[in-house]
DNA sequence: GAGGCCCATGTTTGCGTAAACATCGCGGCG
DNA sequence: CGCCGCGATGTTTACGCAAACATGGGCCTC
């Protein structure tokens, strides 16, 4: 009778209840209970999936559920389990293909694992910016991060970071301070450079990517390594800024040396350029120098000619960031350290021996 | 005595709170107060900028926030004002560039506007799985959802939306149900077909994109009706999936063809497959045949030759989808209808007039 | 047949915040 | 000189959910 005396007083329909953030009203916890009849930590069970529930109750919570079109209350949920299954992935523009090809798949296995992804875009990569978005991001709901950039950028932000925020970064040589996960670029870069000297070019050229990239650096000290190795002297290194339009230029550079008969290229939008740069001063490719990207877009067998590349498994990357992430937020180790995916060399028909010279 | 009397019991430090879900402690609204010596609402007012505190109050609990490395719990803030300041953006693949930017410019707006993007990516285009990506959007915490992708995918999910969620919808007739913003596809074919029949064309072939998607069937119904307009027949339509090997596909079809001197292709990545086609065929582009693309990715001005296409604003669009939805939040109207964002025709040197035929 | 035990369910409580309301003290004005 | 008003601050309460604890009834065991 305490139950009948208090319902319409205190929780009935009646008292047209204020509501006063949201616009629409939603139907809660109580509302359920009281129109199934039963209690609201029922109602929250079944919601809950636990046992220990009648399988009639549970159809009549159910039914009760679907009537008033009940959601559960996801701020209410967080406040009060202290975590809002949400990873939030902060990356420097999208306009990258491995960047992009990378968010998909943390988005996809994050989904997959019954996670949300919060986007943190950064406009500018600047330590402010960097900073910025960490900041925004403290007051967000997120229980770990996950970072798609060179991570030296990150490092004055750090300290802002609450401390049970687990981070996994992409595309960083940090694996001494942070879990690091990326493709194999040395492992790849090898690949490329012996594919080339494998068809008997004497030494290859590399078009690495901008200064500050570690995949970059990854890739050019790589190339070097495996031409040395190989007891080949390493020509000098070019630098374009991943763009098409860098590797028009310096393709334009590269036309006018006859000397040069291979080109290790570190993304395939840059060898998009140079084939273009090579077509265009009358070099074919393959009979007159060799092209070899990294990535191996979906465009890259469209190119002029089909392009030999090396495939990234993004997937495999954001998958695994999702996995060391939540791993690391139940404490079940891998707090640092480095995990490399492997590539695999494509090939296609932009290489092909070197002309023959006798 | 009330409050002395609990202080130590209840609030106190000494206890070592439980702090059930989360791992890492964070300190809440009461621990600033007690160390600032204020009440805990004093310390929201602070938190939140309203007028009404001393500015001596002020530095203490700003001081006492810094000391306790005080961050708001964006849960119970959310629970208590009933807004998440979160945009969903559901989409369909991050495959195609179009989808990229406009994603990319959702959450810089957003993220200017003080809202964070929550990104929902649907692996197959079927009813089943975006209803699927709904339901999981509902749970989640989004005040508002943005949908890149065509709407009658979306139809039967959404009934399942909560009422007072607003969507915004990109790529979409649906304009008469939900407020769209586009870009102006059949301004921009319209463009395409002039430029081509202005430079003498007899008539423009089209390469359009998958049956299902609006863009594409938009871009086709313009191309015809221009060429109609012009008094000229318009060849049959051929249909790719939007990838480059599906216009070299296309491509060698139509290389076969004397009679086709231009061909308007419904976005880069297709052109870059049909130039590969016709080169390998001998037809050059574009003394031979004229080809024009849609979209201006960053490396079409690196194709072979550099193509001419129609420039897509993303930007724009983007920001008028975060405009929009937050405008409908607030109520200010602009429930429905479609917002239509200009292109810009870009001439690079894929485009001539035709072979003389005389 | 009585005691205990366990299962299904109900009740209480608090997560951190902020709106609403309460209080308190001080200055100005009649 | 007393009262009013207002500005600064404190107190109470509820947001929706779920853990912890409470209850109560049926069944098993000896």
């Amino acid at each position: 009778m305490d139950t009948a005396d208090r319902t319409p007083s205190v929780t009935g329909g009646g008292r047209g209840r204020p509501r006063a953030g949201a616009r629409g009203q939603t139907a809660s916890m109580a509302d359920v209970a009281r129109l199934a009849g039963v209690s609201s930590q029922t109602v929250s069970r079944v919601s809950n999936g636990y046992a220990g529930v009648t399988e009639e109750t549970r159809q009549q919570v159910l039914a009760a559920m679907k009537e008033l079109g009940y959601r559960p209350n996801s701020a209410a949920r967080a406040l009060k389990r202290g975590e809002f299954r949400t990873i939030g992935v902060i990356t420097f523009s999208l306009s990258t293909t491995g960047n992009v090809r990378t968010l998909e798949a943390i988005a996809n296995s994050a989904a997959h694992e019954g996670y949300a992804v919060t986007l943190l875009p950064v406009a500018v990569p600047t330590q402010d910016e960097v900073r910025g978005a960490f900041t925004r991001l403290e007051e967000l709901a997120v229980d770990a991060v996950i970072v798609i950039m060179e991570v030296h950028l990150l490092d004055a932000a750090t300290i802002a970071l609450p401390p049970h925020v687990q981070v996994v970064v992409v595309d960083s040589d940090a694996g001494d301070r942070y879990n690091v996960v990326d493709t194999d670029q040395a492992g790849g870069s090898r690949a490329a450079v012996r594919h080339l000297l494998g068809l008997g070019h004497g030494t290859v050229w590399h078009l690495g990517g901008p200064e500050g990239s570690f995949a970059a650096q990854r890739r050019a000290d790589a190339w070097h390594a495996a031409l040395v190795e190989a007891g080949r002297t390493p020509p000098p290194l070019l630098r374009g800024d991943w763009s098409a339009e860098s590797g028009y230029r310096t393709g334009l550079e590269l036309a006018a040396r006859e000397d040069c008969t291979a080109v290790f290229v570190a993304n395939d939008q840059m060898a998009l350029g140079l084939l273009r740069a090579l077509h265009e001063r009358g070099r074919r490719v393959p009979e007159d120098v060799s092209v070899i990207g990294f990535d191996d877009i979906p465009e890259a067998s469209s190119f002029l000619p089909p392009l030999t590349t090396l495939h990234q498994d993004f997937a495999e990357v954001g998958r695994l960031c999702v996995k060391n992430v939540l791993r690391k937020m139940r404490h079940e180790g891998a707090e640092r350290g480095t995990t490399l995916v492997p590539t695999r060399l494509v090939v296609r028909e932009s290489t092909a021996p070197p002309p023959s010279q006798a």
